[in-house]
DNA sequence: TGACAAAACGAATATGATTAGCTAAAATGC
DNA sequence: GCATTTTAGCTAATCATATTCGTTTTGTCA
């Protein structure tokens, strides 16, 4: 067992391990130096800083979302492959509840944004529209459902690890049941734009 | 025109104000003093450093979104309840970027949380909760039905302000169909409910 | 007016990010 | 295999920010 040397994969996904476990105010670059046996100063041959390390966060969440999402739609349509999809979407969120909410931010403001990053986030887009038109709806109406969809599962996820659901109620039935009424939802809507 | 004494409210609505213009990091405590006219030590007086005026705009953030919330349902029930309330939602949080989003984080952590802004969390729950039973939903349902639609809600402004929505589709187009895609999804539930 | 409490201040300290310059190890070209 | 070049890592120094302390100023009110 000899000691590797380091490079930028082995750093961000220590730090994102550390934001899952620890939450944002944890992510410092001596906590994270200090993980990988290495002086402070020394990360900086791997990433851009801690805002470079941020925007590589960033892509690493869109990445490990389109996968598990892609993953988790393979060889399904219609209402499976729309359920499977929020159940991997849900249980990616959980798994990594650092990670994602870290990228959550009143944005509009980075315009070059990196590019696998954006390719990550269009991969993501193209996955649900996919899955939505599958379902009967084609064009903007599709664009319109996937974003409704999307904002329901991603809601209910963030809340759920935000802490957002005070009360005690079972959460999976609530997104059971949050599926359901999506499913319906969209059912009249396609029912509707066919009539077009 | 006498220079007034600095007060803990206005330190925290100068912050949330700070949040919302130029976002997280702009937040500091030398920012905040500047703002204020005043020096950084200065702020103690006030808040409990800046772990403490977080908590502060977290319960800030709390309470004017149970206020806007409270203001639209007035008057109201049902489908036109529903459309209100959801409206003010996304218009709170379309103006208050910064102050919402900053407060959404993985939590689970504090467990001594703040009793007012428990209050205000206690408060926005049974609003949405009380508009839903108008609409049908009783006990569990109706606690299930309010967690769907401030899922859908919350997460759709969320990924609006964030610059999630990449394509250039009119939003509030496709915030018009996720609210008919919940009540029709809502009415659906409601039916079922009254079945058993 | 005089005493008290609250607010503000300057100075000092701690932590974390960042830069610069140096060294040693690893990769590359011959 | 050896010389050259590149790269990772280090120490030391600097900067920004948060935080604490003791003191001074400023309002308040008896």
């Amino acid at each position: 067992m000899t000691k590797t040397r380091l490079d930028a994969a082995t750093v961000v996904n220590a730090a994102a391990e550390l934001l899952n476990r620890e939450g944002p105010e944890a992510l410092t670059l001596g906590r994270l130096a200090t993980m990988l046996g290495v002086q402070t100063p020394s990360l900086y041959n791997h990433v851009d800083g801690l805002s470079g390390l941020r925007r590589e966060l960033a892509r690493l969440n869109a990445q490990r979302l389109a996968e598990e999402l892609t993953e988790a739609a393979i060889g399904k349509s219609g209402v499976e492959a729309l359920t499977a999809l929020a159940q991997a979407f849900r249980a990616y969120i959980k798994t990594n509840p650092g990670l994602y909410l870290a990228n959550v931010r009143a944005s509009a403001s980075q315009p070059p944004v990196d590019e696998r990053l954006q390719a990550a986030e269009e991969r993501i887009v193209r996955i649900v529209t996919a899955v939505i038109e599958s379902f009967g709806l084609k064009g903007d109406d599709a664009l319109h459902a996937a974003r409704a969809w999307r904002s329901a599962v991603h809601g209910f996820a963030s809340l759920e690890v935000s802490g957002g659901f005070g009360l005690a109620l079972d959460c999976d039935e609530s997104f059971r049941r949050l599926l359901e009424v999506m499913i319906h939802g969209l059912q009249a809507a396609s029912s509707k734009a066919e009539n077009t």
